[in-house]
DNA sequence: TTGTACGCGTTATCAG
DNA sequence: CTGATAACGCGTACAA
């Protein structure tokens, strides 16, 4: 007993096939003929194939978003801000994980080609040649959330790390606090490489000079951990900003088991403002460099794009905001 | 200038489509022929199409993983755990949201029929009649990561709760805490009756009354928190377990605010030992209901099924342990 | 408005 | 070992 397909239900109902199809993609039918499809269908429990279906049309209505680390909350919120535009549009998401690599992240959307989805979109962690010309020869529209030069020809939705950045110090600076270290994540990634930047500059701009930087080997909760030593023993500091909330909240993590409290000895500010900022304790201040309306314009990017392939690529920057908690005077 | 089909690639390599098939699936072939198509591939940069293929074998070699929330750490351990097997297997993981409602459940579930995937990996906040039904009835394999009815005739995976709670009562005892309070999520859900059971099992077995019961909303973070002052006016406890870490974390941070000490004042435990708990501050001690190998041991059993869908239903029940931190003494 | 027939790209069957 | 050809299930020109 297998499916029913079309054709069964167009036996049944003592019609075609073309009118079962066309009664069910909500074409001009007569009243009566709609009704007897429909008693069939229900009769059989016929559901459409989405296999054939995709083959016919040439869609399959899935949209594949590619993240580096499902464990890293930023890319919950962003997640949910995506599922949430794509699925009103009509089509499925798929998440994937690419790990580390930049060779995984080419395969996944050399992969593309295969016609799995419609539509990439994708979070890289790392960019070099490769991934760019990957990007740019991929089968079906590409959007990238994060940075990527602009050679790509694709559409960018990216935050402003340096912003962020000075938003964190301005913040500090005002609570009276300049001898600011900075813990970065690895600094051959998009992320990282732009937090560095943004951290020189911001302080820079008001004539200050970084105490310690550090560079944990990974955006996660235990490289936070293991970054810390080497800046409590560099000492001399009174706030830590960190490259993300993971690292942020590794570092509280050692800095209370070394009898520092926060803020009162050193005030932590994090970045991505992911729920975790707001379940750490104290809850973590966080620059928030909108992952939820980055997720919703890189959708509504790539939505467009599938509609029409020859817009010119928009590349859109996202303003951050400071989400001021207790970790900070 | 479209994509190359196998026709192309049969045409400039001088044989026929058949050929071309064949080699490309490593069936026997002439060195001469291999090499030939191996060429036009790689000239035309041919690569099959999925939903040609899918259409044809019948399979989609992917499979769906279906939770309730993404933002529950919990599910990211044991989507972490199925990735890697089903991945593995040269399938693909398709992670999708359910949301809290049951009609989204099974509306998922019927959906399966349309063939998106070859199977579907669900972990169901709740549990009705249409859930078994459309679970019994659904048209690809199931495999279910939770508590369902034996009769839906489905591989299950589950935690054992009561047990876990055990784990739980008995590490708060012996560090001499006798007056225990438990905040459970909503009780008309499949863990949180699981959870009220063994609680009340546990306390038993000790001769132990609750101090009190809470019920939060949600199993989440904001749930937790507000679900705290009424267990504070409450009081006369000195250990409190929840339901799961996020409760629990929500929690403490309550507790905090009221100026009790954990695990002084207060010890807390918390059910998943997801990442949170380590990263929580302090961290927390939590019932490991075995994530990683509920995930691991259900992606199996949804591939052997797949394998054979007639072999008869199996049960497996996951034994939990407990990861004792600093949220007790 | 309805029905017939074909094509989407691939794999499997069956002759050669 | 290779080639021609029939499905897979659906949508849609085209003809009636």
């Amino acid at each position: 007993m297998s499916r029913p397909t079309i054709a069964g239900v167009a036996r049944v109902a003592g019609v075609s096939v073309a009118s079962v199809s066309r009664v069910l993609n909500g074409l001009p039918a007569t009243e009566e003929m709609a009704e007897r499809v429909q008693r069939a269908v229900a009769e059989l429990g016929y559901v459409p194939d989405a296999r054939a279906r995709s083959l016919k049309v040439g869609r399959t209505f899935q949209l594949t978003l590619a993240v580096a680390d499902v464990g890293n909350p930023v890319y919950v919120t962003m997640m949910r801000a995506v599922e949430e535009v794509v699925s009103a549009a009509g089509y499925r998401l798929v998440v994937t994980t690419t790990g580390p690599e930049v060779v995984d992240e080419v395969a996944l959307v050399q992969g593309m080609a295969r016609g799995y989805a419609d539509g990439l979109l994708i979070s890289p962690i790392r960019v070099d040649e490769d991934l760019v010309k990957a990007i740019r020869e991929c089968e079906v529209p590409v959007v990238v959330a994060g940075s990527v030069p602009s050679k790509a020809g694709v559409d960018t939705v990216r935050a402003n790390s340096p912003k962020g950045m000075l938003l964190a110090v301005d913040h500090l600076v005002s609570r009276g606090r300049q001898r600011i270290a900075f813990i970065n994540g690895p600094a051959d990634t998009v992320p990282g490489t732009a937090r560095a930047k943004g951290f020189a500059e911001a302080l820079r701009s008001h004539n200050l000079d970084p105490i310690a930087v550090g560079e944990a080997t990974d955006f996660t909760f235990a490289a936070g951990r293991a970054a810390a030593p080497a800046l409590l023993s560099t000492g001399g500091f009174d706030a830590v900003i960190c490259a993300n909330d993971l690292l942020a909240v590794g570092l509280m993590h050692e800095l209370a088991a070394a009898g520092l409290e926060v803020p009162a000895d050193v005030a932590v500010v994090g970045m991505d403002d992911s729920e975790l900022a707001e379940q750490s304790f104290p809850p973590l201040t966080s620059v928030n460099l909108g992952s939820a309306e980055r997720g919703r314009r890189a959708a509504e990017l790539l939505l467009a794009r599938i509609d029409d392939n020859d817009r010119t690529p928009r590349r859109i920057i996202v303003q951050p905001s400071l989400s001021v908690r207790r970790s900070t005077p």
